[in-house]
DNA sequence: AATGAATGAGGATTCATTCAT
DNA sequence: TATGAATGAATCCTCATTCAT
């Protein structure tokens, strides 16, 4: 599946690239604010610095916009959890890594992320699918890191167990983001990492209890 | 706190709850198809059965109704979730079967919780707390639930593990509605249930494999 | 072919009607001086005495009102050439007299006629065929009234010359109305009456040279 | 009355016919399609085959546009009735003639006609009289053509006559394409010529049946 | 209590025209 | 001369809310 297609009346690319890029930016400050429904088309064309009749020729309608707003965001998580993401060893060690990248790129994305996390629903239909497929690459991402962990033989897991771990990864991350009028006020970053590697790793009775059986090994 | 008043014109207060349901049962409706900004008071009323003119007689504004579904749709889940949850015994298996027993709620009630999911953040700064204080309040009885385990010498955990952990199977419940684009296509919700337990309790490491291995060590 | 439906959000028929009465009148005293596209639908509604809302409550859109008004036109137009119009003698002077009145509507409602000749090409693909009726309609009045003669004897005509004559009469009629600017220069209402009628009855050869040739009379 | 000045910014008298002559060629098909109001500059701009920039360089606003367009239309129109019509000879076949070639004019460029018809009245107040004096020159011709009948004695009519038959052979060619809807679908472009001009000829009176009371006087 | 007609602020989108390059 | 990006006034239409009946 290739990129969706947003048309647009200007035909200079590299105009186009920097236009939509004022105008994501002006429009995510405003998504964050009051969400997609409340923010005005007049609002995004101010805040991305040109007027109503340009913010046109760049976009085909209003939802283009919030189609290009979270496509932008997929791609800048994604790409930032790629950098941190090591796919190639494989190792108990890197897979924790990973997550705590992952987490840690959320923290600094987190009204981005909460922006996409909540207005998504408001795709079309149309235009919904490509920004779903770009979820499920980032799953995919830690499928494969924990995935090697599996064929390095440092974990003894089936494929469905594999998949549920992605997406629980994945889920916990902009859980984050989501549920911070909570989370955060009771851990910090650090120790929301620590704990949630740890039930992930041991789950609820290989935790602490766990540990305390272990000296008779 | 208590619940938030929504004014009303009728004084009849069997009179408005009457209506009231009518009126969320006609929303929850709607908003599950279009979502609540795309819903107009028109059709809530004429799904609700009577006009508009009668809507506004049992409601300030339309947001008013956002809160009375977000609300009741709270109070339902909530209340299937109290039923099922034996909030005595404090065994493993207890908790298991709680978290069987949320997750099939869950699974029934998927496009309420999808809705509410999808639409608590368009509520005001006013009705917001009110509604997130009863995410809080279900999420404190999977609190206990696990204390009382804790207490009983079943699992020995931190309160901060507690609360972690209360919050991840709320999340897990929740998320079986909002991914099911992609959960659903994969697992059965018995297969989700299964899975999504034992991780829970084995953690990664933890798994049938691990446990295999461990004697050796 | 019935009448097209223009949709109203209103139930009540009597306010409908009224509105669209009021609606009618202010459009075509608008598209008479300013034409459909130049004018606005706020003007309509003002003009009309109400609000834009109110407007919308009587319609779906603004191509509606112009429906409405070419509507309204052609029937009174044809109400009151079906007034005139003699239908029963079949005679050359009940002929001339249904002409001679029907150029005296046209004169009358001389705007009138005018933006319904210069507007209905505004009509969607939709709407036309239902006013191209009306036209028609009027049409076969004078056809039917030139048959009656010719069964009477009066006139011995080919059904294609009926035909052919009914249009000619009819476009006449309105051909006052959209050349008056030269027309009107020209000739009185009664002039143009009695040379079109002549030529009609006599054609070129016919007339004052004809009238040489009737020394009998 | 001299043509009426459409301002250019570009000099070259050469380059502006040239361009403007694209412009025309494109603008008419557009017109015919979806009429002038619907038809934007931009569409008209592509349509010659140059840029929304250039386009401005040749006229001054889009209406300048609608007054070239029927402007070259009546050119070539009364350019090709001129051709036709032998404004020497003065005989009833001539005129005779001269109609069914006007007619037939008529039929190849119905859509140019319709265009013209239809949207003349969109010209301001400003340019509406030198397109109206187009008009009434080719009236002239006819009128013309029958006044030679009328002095070589072939003919025995008034001036009002004259005056008012122009108006209608005028008025009966483009009738056959404003009234093609149903004109077309009735007869043949020959009927359609020959019964015009019979009833234009005889009148209805002296038609067959006029014919055939002849002898007795 | 119930109704539904009326309101008008507000919002998305278009398009003629300009002007710097 | 040619281009096409930028502009923003103008326009159609929606919809939450009110209020007289």
């Amino acid at each position: 599946m290739k990129k969706r297609q947003v048309q647009a009346s200007v035909k200079d690319e590299r105009l186009v690239k920097k236009r939509r890029d004022q105008m994501i930016k002006g429009a995510v400050t405003l998504f964050i604010q009051k969400g997609f429904h409340r923010t005005t088309t007049r609002e995004i064309a101010k805040a991305a610095g040109f007027s109503i009749g340009t913010l046109y020729e760049y976009i085909r309608t209003k939802e283009d916009v919030l189609y290009l707003v979270c496509d932008s965001i997929y791609d800048q998580v994604r790409e930032r959890l790629y950098e941190g993401l090591d796919t190639k060893k494989g190792t108990i060690e890197s897979l924790k890594q990973g997550i705590s990248d992952y987490f840690k790129v959320v923290d600094e994305m987190q009204d981005e992320v909460l922006v996409m996390y909540q207005e998504v629903k408001s795709l079309s239909k149309d235009a919904l699918p490509y920004v779903l497929k770009k979820e499920l690459e980032m799953v995919a991402m830690f499928e494969h890191v924990v995935t090697l962990c599996v064929e390095n033989g440092e974990l003894e897991l089936s494929m469905e167990e594999v998949k549920m771990i992605a997406h629980n990864i994945f889920v916990q991350g902009q859980m984050w983001a989501f549920r911070r009028w909570t989370l955060q006020k009771m851990y910090s970053l650090e120790q929301y990492i620590q704990l949630q590697t740890d039930l992930l790793f041991q789950g609820i009775q290989g935790s602490a209890a766990a540990v305390e059986f272990q000296p008779d090994t």
